[in-house]
DNA sequence: TGGGGTTAT
DNA sequence: ATAACCC
């Protein structure tokens, strides 16, 4: 491929064209995912077994939104689009534009450092996560739109499956296309590319669908981000950095030690977290190479066989986890965290606002939480990540009252948090909250009444009225009308 | 260090 | 209910 230092395709200015009817047709053409359980598809042409060993190669694509929440407040307030903007929670600058970024800013940055880096950096409040997550999803059903199978990882990354839809776009090909068929974006080490490599054909058929989807993206939603196109998750993820803000790479099965070996530390291999970290590093383990020949047994000893194997195949860049759709979230959650908080009526007012929110965001979904958690963190100066929670079932009448609009869902779940709450932290002892979370989780479809029975305009959350935009919980001092 | 999410034990 | 992971 001949593709410069340039991309042409940076910064592109979003020109509209037709271009997602046609990725609908396809959607239409392709049969969905597969029910739970069903068997395998049988691969028509016998495809070419992976190097990762019996199971079929797959093409995986991760798409990555650049500096996600700052592009959601530039599309809201297109004046910002080219000053340096960071956006704000409490005080930090949890992440920040290009502009600011080459003056200095971080992401996760103080916001005083910030502020200190660069004097002109105009901030915006990202605490309330609305737009985000209404965006983030608009990104999902896109990508859903080209094949069904879309993992969800955050806000702004996704993966897809693509290798039906590869399989698909090369039975309409005649063997003198082939000749003709080109890489989109980059190639992950500069490797040259092989057209008689089948391997090397379904990638490049892959990074011509991750720039569709960029296109889409751009088109229909304004956004721009960066897309990895490789053989299984980890990979993709690792390749769609390589080239960063609104580029895309593929990686060729031949660069992928090259790529994990790039990592300078095994903490950079994602499913590698902190505490792994920490104990690979208490065993001298500190790079890829490290733990790709460390002793087997003895890393099982340490870690469990699951883990110990999974880990060490991270670092030779094999990873078989499937791309699970992610489908409609589990769970609801709303926080808050602040310096202090210790009084009871504190805690009231922050879980009623908590909660406003969540049944608003529940009473949008259409399907009912079972089960309701709250969950705190003490003040100490050490362990920030030490949280506890108390779950209890939602009681069935309050259930059905969900969805309705009807505000006195409220009250009987404000009473329900309380005495969790209660049940957490001794009233009569002073304490030192430094946040507060509330969860709606175990989520259920609404029950399965049928259209034009009894039971359906029986079910208050199903005769449609509360679903339209029309459910609004209101703060205390608020005077709804009682319908 | 925010305000979210997931799965495994 | 907690602990690990992800952003």
């Amino acid at each position: 491929m001949e593709k410069p230092a340039a991309e042409p395709e940076e910064e592109a200015g979003c020109d509209k064209e037709e271009d997602a009817a046609k990725a609908m047709e396809r959607a239409e053409a392709g049969e969905a995912g597969r029910p739970p359980g069903a068997p395998e598809p049988e691969e028509p042409g016998g495809l070419p077994c992976s190097p990762e060993g019996g199971s079929s190669s797959r093409v995986i694509v991760h798409v990555d939104l650049d500096c996600f929440y700052a592009q959601v407040e530039m599309i809201s307030n297109p004046g910002l689009k080219d000053k340096p903007l960071g956006v704000q929670q409490k005080y930090l600058v949890v992440t920040c534009n290009y502009e600011a970024r080459k003056l200095g800013v971080k992401k996760l940055m103080n916001v005083r450092d910030a502020k200190e880096k660069c004097p002109q950096l105009v901030l915006v409040n990202g605490e309330d996560l609305t737009r985000y997550r209404e965006m983030s999803y608009k990104v999902t059903e896109l990508l859903e739109e080209f094949s069904p199978v879309v993992e969800r990882l955050g806000f702004d990354e996704n993966f897809v499956d693509l290798t039906e839809m590869v399989e698909k776009r090369l039975q309409q090909l005649q063997s003198d296309d082939l000749s003709a068929l080109t890489v989109s974006g980059h190639v992950y080490n500069d490797q040259s590319v092989n057209l008689h490599d089948i391997l090397h054909i379904r990638l490049l058929v892959g990074s011509q669908i991750a720039a569709e989807m960029r296109e889409a993206m751009c088109n229909h939603l304004g956004l721009t981000g960066c897309a990895g196109v490789a053989s299984n998750k980890l990979l993709a993820k690792l390749v769609s950095g390589a080239f960063k803000p609104n580029q895309q790479t593929v990686l060729l099965p031949e660069s992928s030690q090259v790529l994990i070996q790039s990592l300078n530390h095994v903490k950079e291999i994602p499913g590698i977290g902190y505490k792994t970290t920490k104990r690979l590093e208490a065993l001298g383990i500190r790079s890829v190479h490290d733990l790709q020949t460390f002793p087997s047994k003895i890393l099982e000893k340490e870690f469990g066989i699951l883990v110990a194997r999974r880990i060490q195949k991270l670092s030779f860049g094999e990873d078989h986890s499937p791309v699970t759709p992610s489908g409609p979230p589990q769970s609801f959650s709303e926080e808050d965290s602040f310096k202090k908080c210790s009084s009871e009526v504190e805690v009231k007012n922050k879980i009623e606002e908590l909660l406003a929110s969540l049944l608003n965001r529940v009473c949008q979904d259409g399907r009912k939480p079972h089960t309701v958690r709250l969950a705190i963190r003490r003040y100490s100066s050490e362990n920030h990540w030490g949280r506890e929670s108390r779950q209890c079932p939602i009681p069935s009448h309050v259930i059905q009252k969900l969805g309705t609009g009807n505000r006195d869902v409220m009250t009987p779940m404000v009473d329900i948090l309380m005495k969790l709450f209660q049940n957490m932290v001794n009233v009569k002892m002073p304490f030192h909250l430094t946040l507060l979370s509330v969860c709606l989780c175990n989520l259920k479809a609404l029950n399965t009444a049928k259209k034009g029975t009894i039971d359906y305009y029986l079910t208050p959350s199903l005769s449609a009225t509360s679903r339209s935009g029309k459910c609004s919980f209101k703060m205390k001092h608020s005077n709804m009308e009682d319908s």
